[in-house]
DNA sequence: CTGAAAGCGCTAACAT
DNA sequence: ATGTTAGCGCTTTCAG
């Protein structure tokens, strides 16, 4: 019912295999003969069938990509990146998202990505342990996190460490010594890494300048606006004399929450208090917020391309950090006192 | 070289078939075998070819999800939901973004989603044109919409008229008979249903209740957080004895950004102007804006349930219309004068 | 430049 | 409960 290259075959008068070569195009074709199968094809109404070409040269045409939860800005703007340039090279997004109802993760894993319907992996900030590693590693897949660097698997993203230095730098130069820290795990637990590393990233920065981490001052916003608001309106409920004159955020979207929590708190930025974050959020653009700016979509779409290239054998050598630069904007300013 | 079904029917001395029901865990096959066989799969690191299966069954177990963009808040909560139903039901999920570079949307509709990867389609908030829809019906896949209600598709989504009439209520009921009204055209023009059923909603619910509907007071906002600012900038920019007392956002992105404008214009929410918007985006919620929420989440949830039962052979009766609800926080009141 | 034939890895009757 | 036999729709040597 569904038909195929053989009725266009038998249509033409020509064989099967022509008629697959001129299809895709193919120089040893005659170009009237597949100007020809064309015309008939589209009159025909035929329709590809993707798992017969997958089947038969083993390779799907398609890229998985892995997030951790899809509601992130960071994620869908890598998201785009890597869909833009999968779409370029004619693959299609088949997408694995392991933060939906249960977060059933394991399972998530073996039932469907290990099933060779894609020809490589793109896994957005993921940690994986031993188990997950071992088992990603029975398809043979090219593979490549972006984000929090993964041990034993390539990786796009920033240098966290570097952002957090530029941060504080900026900070410390505009003559900060009280600054909190505000980080704390993504809700699920399934991005440890870049967490980690910009707490510690902001803890290093501090102390080469002599300034004191002070453990009160490293609070959790879980990585969310909500969770920066909530806060920010903590910290800025606590005793005014000792308070920090800066709040350093592991994110935007904290940081945004914490501009709330501010002006909530009759507090003015940056004459009460300074805020920063960091990424590059939009709403952060309008809202001047001084941040430390990356661009996920380009990380997306580096990344996709270097799995594209492993998927065409390739080489696959390490990826340059990506860039990330400092954006001064209105919520940062020299303190008070 | 990559090893299948075979090697493991050699190693446990059985026939592929078997094996196959085997792994499937199907009933005629003994306890014992099933579980001979997975283990020996395992061992071996079996890796099963969805290629293969789907050429021999016809079915990929894969549904495509079509987004005119992949970066707005909508489109994002409604692909949670939408993964969700697939995953619980083993389908994967292949993403088909148009917004990409260039926006070449109509190749990207013969190249990709014509290959019979999937085996159902949910467009998320799209208008088709005829040729659009004559190609996609080539697949004779099941298909529905999520959003603007689309010609000869089924659809998932709250009825704009009434959400519209709901939210001019309550801004009514407050006493407001000047209100503004901010919508326009998604940037891309791609979804030009939703846009004009809530502007003709709101001009129909203000008409009805006897409130002019000036032309002056059709903003365009782009239905993103930067075009919410740069309307309300420009609004409240204007003669402040002929403001309104209250803006009607199509979006509570772009309500958002008209609170941020208002804030930066020096005027009170609600004092001065109220201020509302639709869809019950998270950011709302901590800044106090009131909405007619929907949930784009269940929306998706029942959008994949609805092809997932037709791709079953199930029956494609309308959908009912999802959800709407008023909630009001703190950013609309009655008019001062 | 085109054709014939042999699979790709799995599933699905149809036996047994 | 398990084995046999054909394909699914396309690509790909190998021959013309």
């Amino acid at each position: 019912m569904p038909m195929g290259i053989q009725e266009i075959a038998t249509v033409t008068g020509l064989s099967k295999s022509t008629v697959s070569r001129a299809l895709r195009g193919m120089p040893t074709v005659a170009d009237a003969t597949i100007d020809q199968v064309r015309r008939v094809a589209d009159e025909l109404g035929y329709v590809p069938s993707s798992a017969a070409a997958g089947l038969a040269t083993g390779r799907q045409r398609a890229v998985g990509v892995v997030v951790p939860v899809i509601d992130r800005w960071f994620y869908v703007r890598a998201l785009g990146g890597i869909d833009a340039e999968l779409r370029r090279a004619g693959y299609d997004l088949v997408l694995y998202n392991l933060g939906g109802p249960g977060g059933d993760r394991g399972r998530a894993f073996r039932r469907s990505m290990l099933r060779h319907r894609v020809d490589g992996l793109v896994l957005l900030s993921l940690v994986l342990d031993e188990t997950e590693r071992a088992e990603l590693e029975l398809t043979r897949h090219p593979m490549i996190v972006i984000g929090g660097p993964a041990p034993g698997l390539r990786n796009v993203g920033v240098d966290d460490l570097a952002v957090t230095e530029t941060a504080i730098g900026h900070l410390a130069g505009l003559g900060h010594r009280e600054v909190a820290y505000l980080g704390g795990q993504d809700e699920d637990g399934m991005n440890v890494a870049v967490p980690y590393l910009r707490r510690d990233g902001f803890a290093d920065a501090m102390r080469v300048r002599g300034l004191d981490v002070r453990e009160d001052r490293l609070l959790d916003g879980r990585f969310s606006f909500a969770g920066g608001v909530a806060a920010g309106a903590d910290l800025f409920a606590r005793d005014p004399t000792d308070r920090p004159t800066a709040v350093f955020c592991a994110s935007d979207e904290m940081a945004l929450g914490v501009l709330l929590a501010a002006s909530r708190a009759g507090l003015s930025v940056p004459g009460d208090v300074s805020v920063m974050g960091i990424d590059g959020h939009e709403y952060g653009a309008v809202v001047g917020l001084t941040t430390v700016a990356q661009d996920p979509e380009a990380q997306g779409r580096a990344a996709a391309r270097a799995v594209l290239a492993e998927v065409d054998g390739g080489s696959a050598g390490p990826l340059p950090a990506a860039p990330a630069e400092l954006v001064v904007r209105t919520s940062t300013a020299a303190p008070r006192r």
